[in-house]
RNA sequence: GGGCGGUUAGCUCAGCUGGUUAGAGCGCCGCAUUUACACUGCGGAGGCCGAGGGUUCGAGUCCUUCACCGCCCACCA
């Protein structure tokens, strides 16, 4: 052995080894037959940049789960992906035009396509080559990529099924509208931003009206008040009121609603359907007019008079100078709180708008996941997620599937006139013309589980359902909801036993790595300098699921000083081998080799368990400060006397031993030491060794 | 407005179903230097376990109230 670990050196090499064995596939395991199978998949990484910190966790929390089931004799398989990442992906790109100074707007929608495949298919390379240098043991041969063929086929499969159920439709309905990057955005693909403005006290006839913007109220021609509220008891639904407002006389209309809070301004309000929800869902109720007075791009439209055309932000104060002059602003609130939605990429406001879009019924889908989450057939860790996951789920609403982007999975539907076909080619007459949306890219990653495994003959049959899914605590909502209610209606089974939901990687003092603040880690720097082992094991010991993890170099530095104790106790049995022989221990040695497996059952309990970081701290304490500190250190007498064969043994075994356990966090180094020690019935690789009972 | 998590050594965090002197890593202070390893070894300092109350023979660990920090969810014009 050299004198020193060469991590750059050893992990090229050992990666090649394990991929020649073929072990990946668990096809190719020696018994596969016997085996049970375990299977994670994993969750697909967005090919629109580098490995970071978040990456670098999930890989290596899934090859631990991986490794370790390897070598507890399962059919361990760890299927990879890559993911288009629609949304995501597209606004990455969109980012890199700007900075050319180019637009998506002024590009052929078949050219952007174009540009962000090329985009993608060289981040796939790099993704692939940065995962494979993170030492992940996932089978390469079953890589599947979100716009695969036999994925799409399948999202297809599920989207008709779920058509012919009428648990998806068409529907005219108020989404949220990113003004910047002209789509539709989910509830969840919008944030919640706090802001003081100007409330805004307006007379509206006989009544005084609240409103933060002044520039939607152009259209407001009906004015609404709880039925309850005394007030008012003296205007009847219905009743018409003429009343002056913003560009002329209008006639208003009586309306009278439960949604009304009468403690909020004066208790009555006019009503915006178009653009707020609030306001929309009282206009469904009483079969109102609903006119749009923003267009899409947030210009003001001509209902606004002599405002039309003018962004919004700029018509306000022009708008409230005109209402002064006439006399209908009564008074203005200055610092009024309240929050806005933003666009969760851009921050830009959310402009409601009412549009045709494909929804997804939810409660149906969402009523056998809380039978089956509730009930437990659902592992999370940690468990609190349980309740978070139901409270979410009770009280889902519909899931507007369409996108108005070109990088994602277009939507399988074609027009003509009434008429609407479903599929991906429309019937021979003419006249059918296309949908243009596609899919939120969340409909084809939910599908991710079954539409993955029905891509190998056998597969599905075999993994499905998988064991567990871990991924980031974050996407609980996006992708770990959407793919068990995807799961169950499309399976009938429930895609996964366990869900396993890690934290943020965060800086050494806690904050979230930004690159902006400049604290972001860059795995592959780490990788390099320390090695790959020093990194998994520093992402692992210490960190709790569901938590947050802080994170520097300096810790990471502190594990390649235990990647180099390693060696060189290793080196140092190794040097005192050289005329090792099979022999009985003395009772004192036995002893020793005894107090390691108690050891390794401990630590076997904990992996069970799921609890890494502290099976990790175990063998790491162990391997340190009892094998090296204490039994080195007194075989060193045995060593040079009689009892010398035994003392060998003794150091042969703890060591081997203690090289299998540590073999999921610390994959290379372990793998490299393991092929130099003298074993009887040594297996071709490490990663099929047993794992000590 | 509702919900969830956290508060333990200078820093980052463990501490499972309550049980002898509360742990780790990093940092700090001594000592050791032809040792497998200085990317080291040996030794050490450092904690009324956020605050109050309760249950118990016994509580970081269970219950309760409060304070502060963080996160998530929600349509208040």
């Amino acid at each position: 052995m050299d004198k020193s670990y060469n991590h750059k050196e050893v992990e090229e090499r050992i990666y090649k080894l394990w991929e020649d064995t073929g072990y990946f596939n668990p096809d190719n395991l020696p018994d596969a037959k016997k085996r049970k199978p375990f299977c994670i998949i994993m969750p697909p990484t967005n090919a629109n940049g580098n490995l970071h910190a978040g990456h670098a966790l999930v890989i290596t929390i899934e090859d631990i789960m991986t490794r370790y089931k390897r070598m507890k004799g399962f059919k361990s398989l760890w299927l990879p992906g890559l993911d288009h990442a629609g949304f995501e992906t597209q606004v990455v790109y969109e980012r890199k035009l700007e900075k050319e100074g180019r637009s998506r707007f002024k590009m052929s929608p078949e050219d952007l396509y174009r540009e962000i495949l090329e985009f993608t298919n060289s981040n796939k390379s790099n993704i692939k080559s940065q995962t494979r240098k993170m030492g992940a043991s996932c089978d390469w041969s079953r890589e599947n990529f979100t716009l695969d063929e036999n994925i799409i086929k399948t999202v297809y499969e599920t989207f008709k099924k779920l058509y012919e159920a009428k648990l998806i439709y068409r529907g005219k309905k108020i989404i949220n509208w990113c003004p910047k990057h002209q789509t539709s955005l989910s509830d969840l693909e919008t944030k919640d931003e706090e802001r003081t403005e100007k409330l805004y006290y307006l007379k509206y006839g006989p009544f005084t009206i609240a409103t933060a913007r002044p520039e939607t109220k152009f259209g407001d021609k009906y004015v609404v008040m709880h039925p309850k509220d005394k007030r008012y008891k003296d205007y009847k639904e219905g009743q018409k009121i003429q009343l002056e407002w913003i560009t002329g006389p209008i006639i208003a209309t009586v309306i009278k609603d439960e949604a009304i809070d009468m403690e909020f301004g004066t208790g009555a309000m006019t009503i915006t359907p178009w653009h707020d929800p609030v306001d929309f869902e009282i206009a469904e109720r009483h079969n109102l007019e609903k006119d749009q007075i923003i267009d899409f791009r947030g210009r003001l439209l001509s209902i606004a008079g002599e405002f039309s055309g003018m962004k919004i932000l700029e018509a306000r104060p022009k708008i409230i100078e005109k209402l002064q002059a006439k006399g209908l602003v009564k008074k203005i609130e200055e610092n009024y709180k309240h929050t806005v939605k933003t666009c969760y990429k851009c921050n830009s406001l959310i402009e409601p708008q009412i549009k045709k879009q494909w929804f997804l019924k939810m409660k149906p889908l969402a009523k056998p996941a809380i039978k089956a989450i509730e009930q437990d057939k659902i592992k999370f860790i940690p468990k609190h997620y349980k309740k978070i996951i139901l409270h979410w789920l009770k009280n889902i609403i519909d899931w507007p599937l369409s996108r108005q982007i070109v990088w994602g999975i277009p939507i399988p539907v074609w027009y003509k006139g009434e008429e609407v076909f479903i599929g991906e080619n429309p019937p021979e007459e003419l006249g059918w013309v296309r949908e243009e949306d596609t899919f939120d890219t969340w409909f084809s990653s939910g599908q991710w589980p079954f539409a993955t495994l029905k891509s190998k003959e056998g597969d599905f049959k075999k993994f499905y359902p998988t064991d567990v899914m871990e991924t980031a605590g974050e996407i609980i909502f996006f992708w770990v909801a959407r793919m068990i209610m995807l799961g169950i209606y499309a399976t009938k089974k429930i895609p996964f036993k366990t869900v396993y939901l890690h934290g943020l990687v965060l800086d050494a003092k806690g904050q979230k790595m930004s690159k902006s603040k400049g604290n972001v880690i860059n795995p592959l720097d780490i990788t390099d300098k320390y090695g790959t082992d020093a990194l998994r094991i520093g992402l692992v010991m210490g960190n709790t699921p569901g938590t947050s993890l802080s994170s520097d170099e300096n810790k990471i530095r502190g594990f390649r000083n235990f990647s180099t104790k390693i060696w060189n106790a290793s080196r140092f049995v190794l040097m005192n081998l050289e005329d090792y022989k099979k022999v009985k221990m003395t009772a004192k040695d036995k002893k020793k080799v005894a107090d390691f497996k108690k050891k390794a059952k401990e630590i076997t309990k904990l992996m069970d368990d799921y609890k890494f970081y502290r099976a990790a701290e175990k063998i790491y304490g162990y391997f340190w400060h009892t094998f090296c500190d204490k039994i080195i250190e007194e075989s060193k007498k045995d060593l040079a006397g009689e009892n010398r064969a035994s003392a060998q043994n003794m150091l042969l075994e703890i060591l081997s031993g203690s090289m299998k356990i540590l073999h999921p966090f610390m994959p290379f180094i372990t793998e490299e030491i393991y092929q130099a020690l003298p074993l009887k019935n040594k297996k071709k690789s490490l990663i099929i060794e047993d794992w000590p009972k």
